[in-house]
RNA sequence: UGGGGUGUAGCCAAGUCGGUAAGGCACAGGACUUUGACUCCUGCAUUCCCUGGUUCGAGUCCAGGCACCCCAGCCA
C-alpha cells in the first residue's frame, strides 16, 4: 500500500523540485544518521520517514549513517536495535549502511589538509580556557595564543596528537575561523580532541577522535548526499558545515535544511529524561509499552503502518510545534479497525446464569472475525448457561442513557441470544455478584424473529469454556500535557498502568502468540505481550476504542 | 544590549506570479448500527502576531514593533 499518496506538500519537498527542475541534481540522495548512543523513538520516526520517504517518492536512495565519533557513548548494541527498528518501520537501506568510522583516515586526511591551507591549528589551551576565551554571545572571544603557530608546526603537532604522543584534553585541532564572529560556533571550533579509547567499530588504531560537525558534512560530501536533513537546533551550525565543505571538498556540496522535530503532548522525547525514566524504574525498560521508544511502541502494539501514516500527516515545517497524542491514536486506531480479529474478552467479569438454558449444554454459536473485512471469515464460540458480561455493562439502578442490562431488562448478547435479567444475586456486603436471567431462543444469533429491538449488545465468555487472562491496561505516562513543565516526577499519571488479573477470554485465543493484536469488541485493540504463555496469556491494550458512554459520563 | 530562526482555528498544517483562507486531529450536533465502535452527513478563521504603508485588491510586497525557540560541550 503506497501510505505517501496523500503526503502533503512541504518546503523541503518544494526545494528538492526545484533542484529537480533546475537541474542541479538528477537523482537525490537523503540520509538518517543517527548516533548509536540510546534507543530510537517516535521523533527519529518522523526523521526516517521524511528521509527515507523523500527516497522512495524521487525515486532516490537513502543512506543509514552511524554517526559514531564519540566511542565513550556509543555501543554495538544500540547498531543493532536501530536498524532492527528502521527496518520494522518498513525502510530499507539496500547496499547504503554506512559508519562515519569508516571515513576516519579520509577525514583525518582532510584535516591535514586544512593545515596546510594554514585554516586549522593544534591549540594547547585548556577546556576551561577554550570557553574563556570564547567569549560570550554578546561580547567577541579573543585568539587564542596558538592561533599563528606554522603549518609545519602545526602538522608535526597533529600527527603527534593521534600517534598518542599528548594526554587526553592537552590539545585539539581548531578551525581558524573568526574569534570574533557573532554566531559562537564559528568562533575557532575544535575539530578533534583526544580521546585514549577504544571504538566499537576502529578499535584501539585512533586516539583522537573527529567532532560532529568536521564529520557530519564531509560524510555527506564522501557519500554524494543531496539533501542532509536535520533538526532546527544545527541551524547555527550551518555556516560552519558550508565552510569546511568550500575549504576541503571539492563542488557540489551536500545542502543542509533543518527542520522542527516532533514534539507530543503527554509524552518527553528527551533521550536524557527517557533514561532517568528507565534508570529510576519508572518504567520498566526502553521497550516498557509507555515508552514513546519505537520498541516501547511496538510491544504496546503499534503497526508500522500507522507510525508511518502519523508521520505523513503531521507534516513538515520549521515552527515549534507539540502535535496532539489524539492524532496518533487515531491513527493506530484507523489501520488497527481494518487488520485486527475481532475476539470477545471480559475483563471484569460478572457471572449470568440463565436459568431457562439447559444445565450442561454447550452450542457453538458462528462469529464474524472482523466486520470491516469479510475475508477474514468467521469462527465458533462456545455458548453455555453460565456466562461472564462486563460488570460496566449492568447497573441496578440505571441513569435514563444507560442502554445496557439493568433489572428486567432484555439486552443482546453478541452473535448469541436476547437475555432478560430476573434476579439479581447480593453477598453479604450487598455487592451484586451474580445476575439471573432467561433466554430467548427465538433470537438465536441475535435477532429476533418478530422484530423487536434491544437497545445493547453485549460482549460476553462462557464461563466454563474460556480462558484467563492477565490483561494490562495502559494510558499516557503523565497526565500534564506538557511534562516537562515542573518536576518530570510530579508529572507521572499513577494509573498509567493497571493490571487485571481475573479476565477471561475466548477459548480461540489458545494459541496466540506474542505480538499477534485483536480487537476486543466493544473495548478497544490489544496486542499479546512478550511474557505470555500458553499457561498464561498476557495482552497490553494498545489503545481503547472511542467510548462516547465514557465521554458522556464524564460531563 | 550579539547572531540565527519561527509566528495561519483548541492542536498540526497547506497556501507557487499579490485575486478574495486547503486538509487532518480535536470538539459539537445528526443519520446508521448485532461493537454506545466503524462509516456517513452538518457545523467549526469576515481572518492569517501587532501597527502602519503600497495596491482596485495583501496571509502573501514594504517599514516598524511584539512574542517565542536555538547558540557560549574537547556532545550530537
Amino acid at each position: 500500500m503506497d501510505v505517501n499518496v496523500n503526503t502533503p506538500s512541504n518546503f523541503i519537498r518544494n526545494i528538492i523540485d526545484e533542484d529537480l527542475a533546475s537541474g542541479k541534481h538528477k537523482k537525490i540522495i537523503t540520509r538518517f544518521p543517527p548516533e548509536p548512543n540510546g534507543y530510537l523513538h517516535i521523533g527519529h520516526a518522523k526523521s526516517i520517514c521524511l528521509n527515507f520517504g523523500l527516497a522512495k517518492d524521487y525515486n532516490g536512495t537513502c543512506h543509514l549513517r552511524f554517526d559514531d565519533t564519540n566511542p565513550e557513548k556509543e555501543e554495538v548494541e544500540y547498531i543493532e536495535s536501530i536498524q532492527n527498528d528502521v527496518r520494522w518501520l518498513g525502510f530499507d537501506w539496500g547496499e547504503h549502511l554506512y559508519f562515519a568510522s569508516d571515513y576516519f583516515d579520509q577525514l583525518y586526511g582532510f584535516a591535514v589538509e586544512l593545515i596546510k591551507q594554514g585554516k586549522a591549528y593544534v591549540c594547547e589551551l585548556t577546556a576551561e580556557q577554550i570557553r574563556e576565551y570564547r567569549g560570550t554571545l554578546t561580547e567577541p572571544g579573543k585568539d587564542s595564543p596558538y592561533r599563528n603557530r606554522s603549518v609545519e608546526e602545526n602538522l608535526d603537532l597533529f600527527e603527534r596528537m593521534k600517534n598518542g604522543e599528548f594526554e587526553e584534553g592537552s590539545h585539539v585541532l581548531r578551525a581558524k575561523i573568526d574569534m570574533a564572529s557573532p554566531n559562537v560556533v564559528m568562533r575557532d571550533p575544535v575539530l578533534y580532541r583526544i580521546r585514549k579509547v577504544s571504538h566499537h567499530r576502529t578499535g584501539d588504531k585512533w586516539c583522537i577522535y573527529p567532532m560532529y560537525d568536521f564529520t557530519h558534512c564531509l560524510s555527506d560530501a564522501i557519500e554524494g548526499i543531496t539533501h542532509s536533513i536535520c533538526t532546527l537546533e544545527f541551524e547555527n551550525n550551518r555556516p560552519l558545515y558550508e565552510w569546511i565543505l568550500e575549504q576541503v571538498f571539492p563542488d557540489p556540496h551536500p545542502r543542509q535544511i533543518e527542520f522542527a522535530r516532533l514534539n507530543l503532548s503527554y509524552t518527553v522525547m528527551s533521550k536524557r529524561k527517557l533514561l532517568r525514566l528507565v534508570e529510576s524504574g519508572v518504567v520498566s525498560g526502553w521497550d516498557d509499552p509507555r515508552m514513546p521508544t519505537i520498541a516501547g511502541l511496538r510491544r504496546r502494539g503499534y503497526t508500522p503502518e500507522a507510525i508511518r501514516d502519523f508521520c505523513d500527516r503531521i507534516g513538515v515545517a520549521k515552527a515549534n510545534s507539540v502535535v496532539d497524542v489524539a492524532l496518533l491514536e487515531h491513527c493506530l486506531r484507523e489501520d488497527l479497525n481494518r487488520t485486527s480479529p475481532r475476539t470477545m474478552a471480559v475483563l471484569r467479569p460478572l457471572k449470568v446464569v440463565i436459568e431457562n438454558y439447559p444445565e450442561g449444554q454447550v452450542e457453538y454459536l458462528e462469529a464474524m472475525n472482523n466486520p470491516q473485512d469479510p475475508e477474514a471469515g468467521t469462527r465458533l464460540i462456545p455458548f453455555a448457561r453460565e456466562i461472564f458480561i462486563e460488570q460496566d455493562d449492568f447497573m441496578l439502578d440505571p441513569p435514563k442513557k444507560f442502554f445496557r442490562l439493568a433489572p428486567g431488562r432484555e439486552v443482546r448478547l453478541r452473535f448469541a441470544y436476547f437475555i432478560t435479567c430476573t434476579d439479581v444475586v447480593y453477598d453479604d456486603e450487598g455487592n451484586v455478584v451474580e445476575i439471573r436471567a432467561t433466554y430467548d431462543p427465538e433470537t438465536k444469533g441475535g435477532s429476533a424473529p418478530d422484530g423487536r429491538k434491544v437497545k445493547a449488545t453485549l460482549h460476553w465468555v462462557a464461563a466454563d469454556h474460556s480462558l484467563p487472562a492477565e490483561i494490562r491496561l495502559y494510558d499516557h505516562l503523565f497526565n500534564k500535557e506538557d511534562p516537562n513543565e515542573g518536576e518530570l516526577e510530579e508529572n507521572l499519571n499513577p494509573n498509567s498502568l493497571e493490571i487485571l488479573t481475573d479476565a477471561r477470554v475466548e477459548l480461540n485465543m489458545k494459541d496466540v502468540q506474542p505480538g499477534d493484536r485483536f480487537q476486543f469488541e466493544r473495548q478497544g485493540y490489544y496486542c499479546v505481550d512478550v511474557d505470555s504463555s500458553p499457561e498464561k496469556l498476557v495482552f497490553n491494550r494498545t489503545v481503547p476504542l472511542r467510548d462516547t458512554w465514557a465521554k458522556m459520563q464524564d460531563k
